[in-house]
DNA sequence: TTCCCTGCAAAATGTTTGCACAGAT
DNA sequence: ATCTGTGCAAACATTTTGCAGGGAA
């Protein structure tokens, strides 16, 4: 938010809504679904503006864009980024995403620099597989 | 390529084609840079009959579906998956991918599996950074 | 007041589909 | 001979761009 202006850039009603709109947001957005949600807000901001916003906030760093493996088709997904470390568990089955937290995983990426000299800013891991709930179906289990 | 038959599906000329050239491919293409390599040998196969090959492949598990976190831009890269756990270090700078291997990354699965219970079948780990020519670069040295 | 940002519409890009014919089984 | 897969072109979905006017600094 702060970080907009920062980069010397305006801090437009537009821009405003959609930054509380992707915070606010609960689940990872697409596109047209940031659309049709600002719309609601204020029916004037035009999808254009969106798409700029949404690059905008990627090439600033503030949000990160997903594919969710495909699971849920071609679209992508934005999130706003908490840490620059996402772990993605997509369940190919019912489509749910987890994502998981603890040391496991900045060790993880400690380990990761070491291993390969590579230094990762943004580190994704998705995972296509199946979830305990599905897991607990597949097995007959009353989920 | 077998596994084509083994679905009940026709093994064409178009297919084996296709297959061949992805599995004899260096690096990961887009569907157009597989259109373009198919024409060379093949000028009569069809754009189409590309993205309808690799969907079916996708489909039957033969294929995995990338998008190298948006580096080199909004295409899809296809590559034969070798082993159902792809590590990619894209680098933000120069666009390099690398692969690496290692122990390191089996170990990553099975502490997975055994810390969320997630039970993984495609594994994705991809990280946006700096690689190591890069890095050495920007310490000013000759890369 | 300046100049970045927006709305609009049109273009560019990437992928899919309906149809008639060709080719694998 | 049958019926799936292909080539073709047009449609479709998604994202980007040029331009004139509006609003943030």
């Amino acid at each position: 938010m702060s970080r907009v202006k920062a980069a010397g850039l305006r801090m437009t009603q537009q821009r405003r809504l959609l930054v509380e709109l992707l915070e606010s947001a609960d689940e990872h957005l697409d596109a047209e679904t940031v659309c049709r949600l600002a719309h609601e807000r204020d029916p004037r901001i035009h999808r254009a503006t969106v798409y700029r916003t949404l690059k905008l906030l990627k090439q600033l760093g503030l949000v990160d864009e997903l594919d969710l493996m495909h699971v849920p088709g071609d679209r992508h997904f934005y999130e706003v980024r908490p840490a620059a470390f996402h772990i993605h568990l997509v369940c190919v089955k019912c489509g749910s995403v987890e994502e998981p937290g603890g040391p496991f995983w900045e060790d993880l990426k400690r380990r990761v620099r070491r291993e390969t000299g590579f230094q990762p800013s943004v580190v994704r891991l998705e995972m296509g597989g199946c979830c305990t709930r599905c897991q607990a179906k597949a097995r007959g289990e009353t989920a």
